[in-house]
DNA sequence: AAGTTCCCCAACCGCATGAGG
DNA sequence: TCCTCATGCGGTTGGGGAACT
């Protein structure tokens, strides 16, 4: 007797979304917040499951996304945080004010990862990857005598200890805090207010979440990729009508955004 | 120019977790 | 305490564009 679905499948649109259901979904949320996810679709009148709606928005539309390419300094912090926190995106993204965890994800696994093994260095644990060698040797001995728990446990306080930025009580604190503790006071020294605020509307003014040269699909645009001659005219007004704007605190504003869009 | 390979990233899947009855 | 359900999370996939031959 498995659990049931969390929606029902059949009938349901799945893939890209376009920019009517963004549109759709976008509004709902702004008239309606968010109660229930499951609810969602039915109510905002899109053939999608909740679960996909939720991560349409949390992903891609959310108004306070930062967007772009990854600074190197960014790229410092999460080698930093999974040295500590291991494949725990969700926390890693929460040092990383606009940043989500599918976007630091994907940048670790096609880009970081890389980089790592330029430098000679495990992605898995950040160890020289020599040393990595002896510790899969150790490790086969070791085979089938531990729990998975247990083996995450133990690979855990490896990441810990072999942690270039190392803390000497990093085991205990991981435990204790989820090992958040120290990274979180190293890290949001450099996250600071001004710099959130920053952040915030450099992301808006990167314009619209997408293109405009194929009208029905949505497709996701590379930093500065967006070109104004592409842009037909309500869409137009969206970027000048983000641009113009000081911060997304004001759910009004981004409303009359969107009634300029729809009734333009 | 055409074909192939590589790379990126949005979206999906399935399991884990926690709340509520 | 157990069960159900909604949401969160991390791993993985596949489409599409870029780069290469």
């Amino acid at each position: 007797m498995g659990r049931q679905p969390c929606c029902e499948k059949v009938g349901l649109k799945r893939g890209p979304w376009t920019i009517e259901e963004d549109h759709k979904l976008i509004n709902f949320i702004l008239n309606n917040g968010i109660q229930c996810w499951r609810m969602v679709p039915k109510l905002a009148g899109l053939l999608r499951c909740g679960k996909s709606c939720r991560l349409r928005w949390i992903n891609y539309l959310r108004p306070d996304l930062k967007r772009g390419a990854f600074s190197e300094m960014e790229e410092n912090q999460i080698i930093e945080l999974h040295a500590r926190l291991g494949n725990r995106w969700s926390k890693i993204a929460a040092h990383f004010p606009g940043r989500t965890d599918n976007e630091i994800k994907n940048h670790w696994n096609t880009r970081i990862k890389k980089r790592l093994k330029v430098l000679g260095l495990d992605p898995l644990n950040h160890k020289p990857a020599e040393q990595e060698e002896n510790l899969e040797e150790n490790s086969e001995t070791n085979k089938g005598s531990t729990s998975p728990k247990q083996q995450e446990e133990t690979k855990t306080s490896d990441i810990t200890h072999a942690s270039s930025v190392g803390n000497e009580n990093g085991e205990e604190n991981f435990k204790q805090q989820d090992g958040e503790a120290d990274v979180t006071t190293s890290i949001e020294t450099t996250n600071n207010d001004s710099n959130n605020q920053e952040m915030l509307f450099n992301g808006i003014s990167h314009g619209p979440p997408f293109s405009v040269d194929d009208s029905v699909l949505l497709q996701p645009l590379v930093d500065g990729e967006s070109s104004s001659t592409q842009l037909d005219d309500s869409l137009q007004k969206w970027i000048e009508s983000l641009d113009s704007m000081f911060s997304w605190d004001s759910i009004e504003q981004f409303q009359e955004c969107f009634f300029l869009l729809e009734n333009s």
